[in-house]
RNA sequence: GUGGAUGUAGCUCAGUUGGUUAGAGCACCAGGUUGUGGCCCUGGGGGUCGGGGGUUCGAGUCCCCUCAUUCACCCCA
């Protein structure tokens, strides 16, 4: 019995009633826009081995050295609750073999748990959720494009249509190294003038030098090779053939050099949906040699992840709202003695595929009445004696303030039909 | 991780230069005669004033610490 008040962890966050309605339309979205596209839904557990993330993400990315929920269990491994969720994917794809099968093999997940230790603000979380697709096994640009069209489609379908894809290469295992070097160059002699966090990005991942808003450093990023010129001639027409594909299926997108993403894993394609405050809704890209570090086969492979928090915030900045869930019908019962009566057509409403409420607090039938206006019930269906004697009850349209009389034993087809008509 | 702001009922807030049993609106529950909601009226439940320590005869009110929220930065979903 403790007297302290419990509160939830620091940034986490309970998906209360009135935002679930959200939350299940834009599950549906996804799974509707995924089925389309022909992705098989995968779920991984939460923790892995921390080995996994450190060999995947990359040790000097911010993810791992500083954000990672990493424990010891009673056994005393060490487990690590997933950080993102392409490392678990690709981890089951090679335990389960299904590098064997045909391929490629296309995976999706819907509202899956992340966990990243971060300072909370508005649109992030500690457990934040994310839906979103793996292709594995495929090199060709047709597989960057799908993964890109999907998300848009997901992103647009949700109610945000003129979502814009924000598209880069960060190049291959052949032309970023020369790359890297180049920008090292460039950068080497001003590392005095930098701020102090590129004067870090410089030694330990230089790409990111490309991504500083401090001003000044912006001259030297204008000024800096671009890692287009730069590219391999097999990473440049991957990108060409990537482009043309997305212009093919009219999908909107621009160019962006400043795309560079957090994790290490990236070849070629990286992309982004951007949202105007709250940073990236959508983050993915090309991650070719993934597979082969976690002891696989060479295996191409292209994915995607959006973080639902940041939809739904951005979908109710839009205005657009999921309606709150109410009943059909509210079954009131206006003498005591037929409390019973009134719970068993509630009861056999349901199994009829009604949403039926019926009083639980023995309240007074006018008490019921307003009850039932508070919950929005389109109906109230009013149970009591004269209609008991004649077997019916009256059905009362709570919106119009109009009722009618009708046969209990025909009661729900009438409900159905007025409800389908009249209805939203 | 770095700075700033905020923290009184479920929600939005008031609370006078520190002074008796801490308030309002909304929300919730019940009534307003015997079977009808929305408006209105009456009543009721609900707060260790985020938590801890200190100053004081006395602290929601002043000081310190802590926790949480939020904004900017960093990073990212």
């Amino acid at each position: 019995m403790s007297a302290v008040r419990l509160t939830a962890p620091r940034g986490v966050a309970d998906v209360l009633p009135q935002a679930a309605g959200a939350w299940q339309r834009v599950e549906a979205v996804a799974r509707d826009v995924f089925r389309r596209y022909g992705f098989a839904e995968i779920r991984t557990p939460m923790f892995e081995a921390t080995e996994l993330f450190l060999r995947s993400v990359g040790e000097d990315t911010d993810i791992v050295a500083k954000e990672m929920y990493t424990f010891v269990d009673r056994g005393g491994r060490s487990v690590t609750l997933r950080p993102e969720g392409t490392a678990g994917v690709v981890r089951a794809y090679l335990e389960h073999g299904m590098n064997a099968g045909p391929q490629p093999v296309k995976l999706c997940y819907v509202s899956a748990p992340m966990f990243r230790y971060d300072r909370p603000e508005a649109g992030r979380y500690r457990q934040f959720h994310q839906m979103g697709v793996e292709v594995l096994g495929a090199a060709a640009p047709a597989a960057d494009a799908e993964v890109i069209a999907a998300a848009h489609a997901l992103i647009a379908s949700a109610g945000l249509p003129d979502a814009s894809v924000r598209l880069n290469s960060v190049g291959d295992a052949t032309c970023r190294p020369a790359y890297r070097e180049r920008l090292r160059d460039h950068y080497r002699p001003h590392l005095e003038a930098l701020c102090p966090d590129c004067r870090v990005r410089f030694d330990r991942n230089p790409l990111r030098l490309l991504d500083c808003k401090q001003p000044q450093c912006a001259p030297f990023i204008a000024s800096a090779p671009t890692l287009a010129d730069a590219l391999c001639d097999a990473c440049r027409a991957h990108l060409d053939e990537v482009q043309a594909l997305l212009t093919a299926a009219r999908i909107p997108f621009e160019l962006d050099p400043g795309i560079v993403r957090g994790l290490d894993y990236y070849t070629r394609t990286v992309f982004e949906v951007v949202h105007p405050t709250l940073g990236a809704l959508c983050g993915g890209g090309r991650y070719d040699g993934l597979v082969e570090e976690l002891g696989g086969p060479p295996t191409p492979a292209v994915g995607f992840a959006l973080g639902v928090e940041r939809l739904i915030l951005a979908l109710g900045e839009r205005g657009v709202e999921a309606p709150a869930q109410a009943p059909e019908v509210f079954v009131a019962c206006a003498a005591e003695e037929l409390r019973a009566d009134a719970f068993r057509t509630a009861m056999a409403w349901r199994e009829q595929g009604v949403a039926a409420e019926v009083d639980l607090l023995g309240r007074s039938f006018r008490a019921q009445m307003r009850h039932a206006d508070r919950l929005g019930a389109r109906f109230v269906a009013v149970v009591g004696r004269s209609e008991a004697e004649r077997g019916t009850v009256t059905v009362r349209d709570m919106g119009a303030g109009t009722q009618e009389e009708v046969e209990a034993a025909g009661a729900v087809a009438y409900l159905r039909q007025r409800l389908a008509s009249a209805g939203a």
